[in-house]
RNA sequence: CGGGGUGUGGCGCAGUUGGUAGCGCACCGCGUUUGGGACGCGGGGGUCGUCGGUUCAAGUCCGACCACCCCGACCA
C-alpha cells in the first residue's frame, strides 16, 4: 500500500495542520457550521492540560463554580463596549417550548455579564471581598472564519472572573494569572511564551488593561494563548457590583476577568508537531510510552508478550501513561508511524531479540530516526523511561525557544520592518499611537502583540514614525 | 460579506459525444505474513448535496437553492 503522508510543514502548514487534526484523531468537524467535535484523544489531551492549570488556579485560593449557558440579551447593553465587541457574535435564542420568549437570550460568548450581575447581589460588604470565582465551560462566538482548535465557533475554556476591594489589588490578580499561563504554557505545554501588555486597539473589549501571552508557531505566526484582564470599575458600575468599605462607605469593586481555551490545544500542535505527525509534550501527553511488542510466530508471541506484559505492568506502577499495542492485524512498521502521528513521546520495542538479551528499544518521538533510539536493559526500565519523558519535556522547550528567539528581529527601520514581519516578528519601540499601530497593520497585516513586562531600559524611537517612544513591543502576523 | 473551490459508498477520487455507476483506501471472512506504513483470494456497502426543468433517457445539459472547505475583513 502506497501510504498517503500528511503534507509537509513546508509545503503547506495550514494543510499539514488541518489533516493532522483530524487523522490524529485529535477532533472534527461537526454538523454545526465552524464548531468541532474534540475527540477522546483530544480531549484526554485537555483534560491533562486543565488539570494542571486547575491545580495552580486552586493553589492561589481560587474556586470553581458554574454559571449558565444563557445570558438575558440585555445583559451586554449594559456596558458599552462590552456590547459593541460581542453583539457581531452573538447567538440567540428566541423561542423555548415553542413559545416566542419575552427576552431573547444569548448563548454566552464570555460570562462577564451574568457573573457581573451574580456578583452585584453577593457582594455586600468588604469581607466579602475578594471573590475569585473561575468556571470550566464552552462558549459561543458567530466567527466568520473557522480553524479547528484555533478559532472555533464553539470552544472549551476556562474563565475566571474575580471581585476586589481596590485597584491594586485587582492588578495583581491579573498579573499573578498571567504569571500561571506563562508557567503552564512554559512548564506543561513546552512552549516559550511572551509575557505582556496588549496595545489599546488589541484590548478585550471593556477591559482596561489586557495582558497575553504569546506564542510562536512554526509558521512564525503568532497565537494570542490566554489573557488576562482588568476592568478597573467598568463592570462593576455597569452591574452595580458594590460594597461598604471600612468607614461604612459605598464603593464599586474592582474586577478581573481571564482566559485560557481549547486553542491552547492548536498552539501545541502548530508549535512541536513535525512532518510526521503530533509531538506531545510528555506532561501533557494522553499515552506516554506505547510497547510494542514483535514476534513472528506463536513461540516468539508467547516470550515476547510475557516480558511485553511485565514491563507494562511496571511502567504503569511508577505512574506511567501507557497504551500496549497488541493488535495483531497492522505490522510494527504500521504501528511506529500510527503513533508517531499521535505524538506518543516514547516507543518501547520488544522483541525476540530483545527477549533474549533483557532489553528492549526505545525510540523518542522528538528525536526522529536512528539517533532517537536506544537500546537499554529491562532493568531499571521505570526510571529510565522516566528520565527520558524528562528530557523530552525540556528537549522540546529548548528547542521551541531556540526557534522563537531565531526569528524575532530587531529591525532598524520601518522598512527593515515591514520585511522581517513576513517571516517572523519584530520586536521594537513603538511611540504608542494607534496610528503608527494602523499602519503596520495595513501595510503588512502585521499587528502589535504585546508589550512585554520587563521591558529594556531607557528609550528609543518609533519604528514607524520615528518619535520618542517608551515601549518596546512585538510585531506579528497573528492567527 | 467579498474572492476562489468542492459536493458521487466511511474517506479520497474517476465517470468520454447524456444510455441507468466504477477505482483506491477503509471495512467483513479465510489463509499466509509481522524489527519502519504486508499480501492473496472471497465479500458487504452508493441512485450521485437539494429542488425544479430539458429529454425516450440526466451523475453528466439548464436554473435556483443549500452545505462545506480555502483565501481576505472580525475574533480566545
Amino acid at each position: 500500500m502506497a501510504e498517503d503522508k500528511l503534507p509537509t510543514r513546508a509545503e503547506n502548514f495550514s494543510e499539514w495542520y488541518n489533516q493532522l487534526v483530524l487523522r490524529s484523531e485529535m477532533a472534527d468537524y461537526a454538523p454545526v457550521r465552524g464548531c468541532m467535535v474534540v475527540r477522546p484523544y483530544g480531549w484526554t489531551l485537555w483534560e491533562n492540560m486543565t488539570a494542571a492549570l486547575d491545580r495552580r488556579f486552586k493553589e492561589t485560593g481560587h474556586v470553581n463554580a458554574a454559571f449558565p449557558t444563557l445570558i438575558p440579551l440585555s445583559f451586554f447593553e449594559k456596558e458599552k463596549e462590552h456590547v459593541e465587541g460581542f453583539a457581531p457574535e452573538l447567538a440567540v435564542v428566541t423561542h423555548g417550548g415553542g413559545e416566542k420568549l419575552e427576552e431573547p437570550l444569548a448563548v454566552r460568548p464570555t460570562s462577564e455579564t451574568i457573573i457581573g450581575y451574580m456578583y452585584s447581589k453577593w457582594i455586600k460588604s468588604w469581607r466579602d471581598l475578594p471573590v475569585l470565582i473561575n468556571q470550566w465551560g464552552s462558549v459561543l462566538r458567530w466567527e466568520l472564519r473557522t480553524k479547528l482548535f484555533l478559532r472555533t465557533a464553539e470552544f472549551y475554556w476556562q474563565e475566571g472572573h474575580t471581585a476586589h476591594a481596590g485597584k491594586e489589588e485587582a492588578m495583581e490578580e491579573m498579573y499573578r494569572i498571567l504569571d500561571i499561563y506563562a508557567d503552564f504554557a512554559i512548564n506543561e505545554a513546552a512552549i516559550p511564551v511572551v509575557k505582556g501588555r496588549k496595545s489599546e486597539s488589541e484590548k478585550f473589549a471593556g477591559a482596561q488593561i489586557t495582558t497575553s501571552i504569546e506564542g510562536m508557531m512554526q509558521d512564525k505566526r503568532a497565537l494570542q494563548s490566554a489573557t488576562s484582564h482588568y476592568f478597573g470599575q467598568n463592570f462593576a458600575r455597569a452591574f452595580e457590583i458594590q460594597y461598604l468599605d471600612h468607614n461604612n462607605t459605598l464603593q464599586f469593586c474592582e474586577t478581573t476577568s481571564w482566559g485560557l481555551s481549547t486553542r491552547m490545544v492548536g498552539a501545541i500542535i502548530m508549535v512541536h508537531g513535525d512532518d510526521q505527525g503530533l509531538v506531545l509534550p510528555p506532561r501533557l501527553a494522553p499515552i506516554q510510552a506505547v510497547i510494542v511488542p514483535i514476534y513472528k510466530n506463536d513461540a516468539e508471541k508467547s516470550k515476547v508478550m510475557e516480558a511485553a506484559d511485565r514491563i507494562f505492568a511496571e511502567l504503569k506502577d511508577a505512574g506511567i501513561r501507557l497504551k500496549m499495542d497488541d493488535r495483531e492485524e497492522v505490522t510494527p512498521g504500521f504501528k511506529f508511524n500510527d503513533w508517531e502521528l499521535r505524538g506518543v513521546p516514547l516507543r518501547v520495542e520488544i522483541g525476540p531479540k530483545d527477549v533474549e538479551k533483557s532489553s528492549v528499544a526505545l525510540a523518542r518521538r522528538d528525536v526522529p530516526g536512528r539517533e532517537g533510539k536506544s537500546f537499554v536493559p529491562q532493568a531499571g526500565l521505570a526510571a529510565t523511561v522516566s528520565g527520558l519523558l524528562s528530557e523530552i519535556q525540556s528537549a522540546l522547550l529548548t528547542r521551541a525557544t531556540a526557534f522563537r528567539d531565531a526569528n524575532i528581529h530587531d529591525p532598524k527601520d520601518y522598512d527593515e520592518l515591514k520585511q522581517v514581519v513576513q517571516d517572523g516578528w519584530a520586536f521594537s519601540w513603538w511611540c504608542g499611537s494607534a496610528e503608527c499601530e494602523a499602519k503596520v497593520k495595513e501595510e503588512t497585516k502585521a499587528t502589535t502583540r504585546n508589550m512585554p513586562l520587563d521591558q529594556p531600559k531607557g528609550t528609543g524611537k518609533c519604528i514607524v514614525c520615528g518619535e520618542k517612544a517608551e515601549k518596546k513591543i512585538y510585531f506579528a502576523k497573528a492567527y
